[in-house]
DNA sequence: CATGAATGAGATTTCATTCAT
DNA sequence: AATGAATGAAATCTCATTCAT
């Protein structure tokens, strides 16, 4: 199902005429990719946005495949720099996630497609999705890897942490970027960071963590009420 | 482009014989739709998946997205089902967090698809798409909502942090469950509960999230070096 | 460029209404591609001939090749059955290749499609155009060896012996047959069996064949005169 | 379908480096056609072969067409050519028919895409196709009437006869050169010339060919094992 | 209920040829 | 002479859906 992954084009064009089609091509690949979807998107839709005709679109591209891994890898790599200018100079760690997490929301705000184009790489090109995470993920580890021996944040596996702010910023993000219009983003950015902060835990003694980590011994100890609770409360 | 999102159903069958192979046409497009996505499956895919004639589809359903749809509505109600059961009895909110993620986990290696059916949701109909989420998010809402009343954890907007949960979840089970076969999941529970329970904040004094809450005023204040670290790591 | 060459099908239609349609296209096939060529003939020539939508091609057949290998495939065996009938009941060897010849250009005048769908099949697919002069020479080949057992024919490698007659036979059939509109067939036939009777030489002697068969030693042996005449008559 | 056929150029070109980009042309086509067949070869194809831009085949050839004919007329010629050369100085006819066999096994051998091209031609360009064996042909009948006359060989039509012999040599050669590696070609050289020099027949009288030229007046005549056997040998 | 043949709109892709430089 | 970008017509193939049995 999924190609080899390599982010391939036909030639890259000599004269600069080539090169202005190129882009035109990309550009308007990126908004119909995030309007229809791959699947739906047709060669057409892009080359008539782009305004050349059908067949110019081979001259730059071998397959549909070959563009949209390009978009996708192209807007990974502009969202990774957007994030890493803005967090620039910061001192301490906390300050990098906020930052950093503001920067990726506003991103969002102006490529609303973002989510869409990277959602579907999943079934257009494995590698090319996975790579969207691991590029991200690395860049993480290194940063928080840093300020774990920095004694600025607590020690914990540093890949799981990422994946864990990853998903973070990414569900926030669909939630009160892309569904919600208006969303009062600096709300949404103070109770994200409390978690990331703080954690959720207000138990007195903070060598918890002991008792509660197992499952709860005896179900005697549960009380019934509460479990009827939260059963309804998921279900 | 996207229909009305009814999770319908032609007529739902009488007979025993009917309600069976409407059963086999579900069991085969979730397996279907998992491995090909919504597009690229095709109707004579998942008759042929079902040892049924390719008319008796409609028989069952008038389309291909009312099966979709049906698949994505009954694999989150099976999920949620599962969670809220898993969770039953424990008292505290911290354990149902963990209980919770376990559970989720292990829902997601028995059902591979599970993600890449929910991620296709978007395109086919989107109110499916977020009907999975919300529902999702109103029992974790209530939940969270409780604790808070009792104290349980720190208090915070609901909603946002059930989405952060939720992005946790999702986010670690595509990484080390989808992803990678032999995960050490109690590892990756434990450094996801001790970002949940405790955050990453190890500044002495708790009156912290002042200074650090908004940028650092001068740029004075900010080390050249730390900049360029950061810059670096996550570009 | 060429695939494996089964003589597939999608499915064989269950249905005397399907197995029509199918005999339909086939008749269609053999036609287009004869007038036009394998290239140059197109899906939609076929079904147009045959009176079906353009998609019910690929119920029957999954794709261009596959209807032409079995054209071809057909074709051959009902011309190799027309021989054999032709010369049933005849005792002597070259009574059966003269009448062999005149069954197979009888058969080349109703079929003209004949030369032009095999000749492509050599781009097509090979093996498929090499198990059509292949299963020919299979059966000359024993027939030749029975005849030179019997002592009615000369002995010699019977293989080449049957490419030899084979060649004769292709081309009187494509210069008079396929090119000529009434060629006198009875006296062409007559000149293919002489020379495959009796062959060329008229030297008295059968001694000969010993000089003759290498070059000519000493060029001074060779009257320059017809040694200009033949290069003369060849360029 | 069939363009006029002119073995046509748009203007031979005055400059030697035109020359020499026209023949690179020449010899690429040569090869490609060969390769994948008049239809399947791509402009692109040749001047990708040819280390030129794609618009400079349009200067020296108006189509695709014209390139293919010229190859063909261009192959016809250094062949007859070649054939010519290598009877030179022979003196008797059998002597030039073998080493003119030979002489076309070995060009066949240097030149494996002869074959394939030539096939070709009978779609691409009918007059084209005919001229190549005509013109062969005419160089033939030229050849064995000149013998006839001088009582080297039986006398029949000679235009028959030639196209017996070319099709001996077109079958031989496809069988034991194009198709088989190793063929050991003198022996092959050795059966074909044993029939065109003495012909099948072994019956002792040489009054024969009144008998067994008609079919066998009575069926009583005819051996029904033999007739089963001629049958089964051929289907 | 179940079947499977038939449909045709629509998508991708190729490529000979033209044209501006 | 040579270049290579651009074109768009045409071909193959897929598949959701309908329908007669």
């Amino acid at each position: 199902m999924n190609r080899p992954s390599t982010s391939s084009a036909r030639t890259l064009p000599v004269t600069p005429r080539g090169q202005k089609t190129r882009q035109k091509l990309l550009r308007a690949a990126e908004v119909i990719f995030g309007e229809k979807g791959y699947e739906r998107a047709s060669i057409a839709d892009i080359t008539r946005k782009s305004g050349v005709a059908l067949g110019t679109f081979y001259v730059y591209f071998p397959d549909k495949q070959s563009i949209f891994v390009e978009v996708v890898d192209e807007l990974g790599e502009r969202l990774r720099r957007l994030i890493a200018e803005s967090v620039t100079g910061l001192t301490h760690r906390l300050d990098v996630e906020r930052e950093g997490l503001r920067a990726f929301f506003e991103f969002a705000r102006e490529h609303p497609n973002l989510y869409r184009v990277v959602r579907q790489a999943e079934f257009v090109d494995e590698a090319c999705y996975r790579r969207y995470y691991d590029r991200f993920a690395k860049g993480y580890v290194r940063g928080l890897t840093q300020a774990m021996e920095a004694g600025e944040i607590r020690r914990m596996d540093p890949e799981s942490l990422a994946y864990c702010l990853m998903g973070i910023g990414d569900f926030l993000g669909m939630r009160w970027v892309i569904w919600e219009e208006d969303p009062g983003l600096e709300r949404v950015l103070d109770t994200a960071m409390t978690l990331i902060r703080h954690g959720l835990d207000l138990r007195p003694a903070p060598r918890a963590g002991k008792a509660s980590s197992k499952r709860a011994p005896s179900s005697a100890k549960r009380g019934a009420r509460t479990a009827r609770n939260t059963l309804r409360s998921m279900a």
